[in-house]
DNA sequence: ACATATTATCATATTAATATGATAAACACT
DNA sequence: AGTGTTTATCATATTAATATGATAATATGT
């Protein structure tokens, strides 16, 4: 239902999230903790970094940051550079001909059905899911 | 968010249902109304047949119709023999420690936010969406 | 300056979803 | 019986997602 590169996505961002000193946690770091492909993950970490979402920095010492606080940071920011899923809703059965301008029968079913989700995604902030104690692994 | 195997197994389905005469519809003729890969297609439309959605008949006037009524037929049942989203939902992010048994925090939340999805898809039925001339291109 | 640690980027491998092509099996009609 | 039409099945191709490996660029500390 969510790929993995998002859920990949999400981890690694609620760990920073709870991540409380001010230096940055670096890349093979995350990726251990959280047992996922190191260089896969290097790769979403900067996908987040060029989408805003966290800060980097190189060399020694070097790693990555929240670049807002969680409280302003939306899980559908987190997962917007991978998937399109979150803004725009696709007709249930793939038809380019029916959106919410000219909408089916179906459509409007539909959009009931999955706004709840579509909602979830755009009001849940990190905040609201840190503060336990395994969300890291 | 939905995959294309499904689209096309729920477009054929609600094809077959609009057919009102009792001979059964030819693979061909679906996937030329429809517009997709007809191999491909005729794969889904075993797999229904295997799952007890459809029937199948073979040779000259051969084709598919629906096992059961539209009334009792929830798409639910349509998309099962491909993907098991509908039955299992897993944990948003992809762990298998976290069920509905032993669920994290997150999950309740994605609980709330995935369940109107699901029921949709259980509680809808074939019937509820027919009745559109062009559901069937 | 230099060595080291880290992210950034490129190249490639693996796997799963999607799609195509070809052949076998069953049925209907003559 | 034989011919043609259809589903059933197998084999392979293409594409996208996922994963791995290697190198370049950048910053730190000595």
């Amino acid at each position: 239902m969510i790929s993995k590169t998002n859920q990949y996505a999400l981890r690694a961002v609620l760990c920073l999230a709870q991540e409380t000193g001010g230096r940055p946690v670096r890349a093979g770091q995350i990726a251990a903790g959280l047992d996922l492909p190191a260089n896969y993950l290097s790769k979403i970490l900067h996908a987040l970094a060029r989408a805003g979402v966290l800060e980097s920095e190189r060399g020694p010492n070097g790693g990555f940051r929240l670049a807002r606080s969680p409280e302003e940071l939306s899980l559908a920011e987190v997962m917007a550079p991978f998937e399109a899923i979150v803004e725009q809703r696709s007709c249930l059965l793939g038809r380019d001909q029916c959106s919410d301008e000219a909408p089916c029968r179906l459509h409007e079913h539909w959009k009931l059905a999955s706004d709840p989700m579509i909602e979830f995604f755009k009001n849940t902030k990190i905040a609201d899911l840190i503060g336990q104690t395994d969300l890291c692994t």
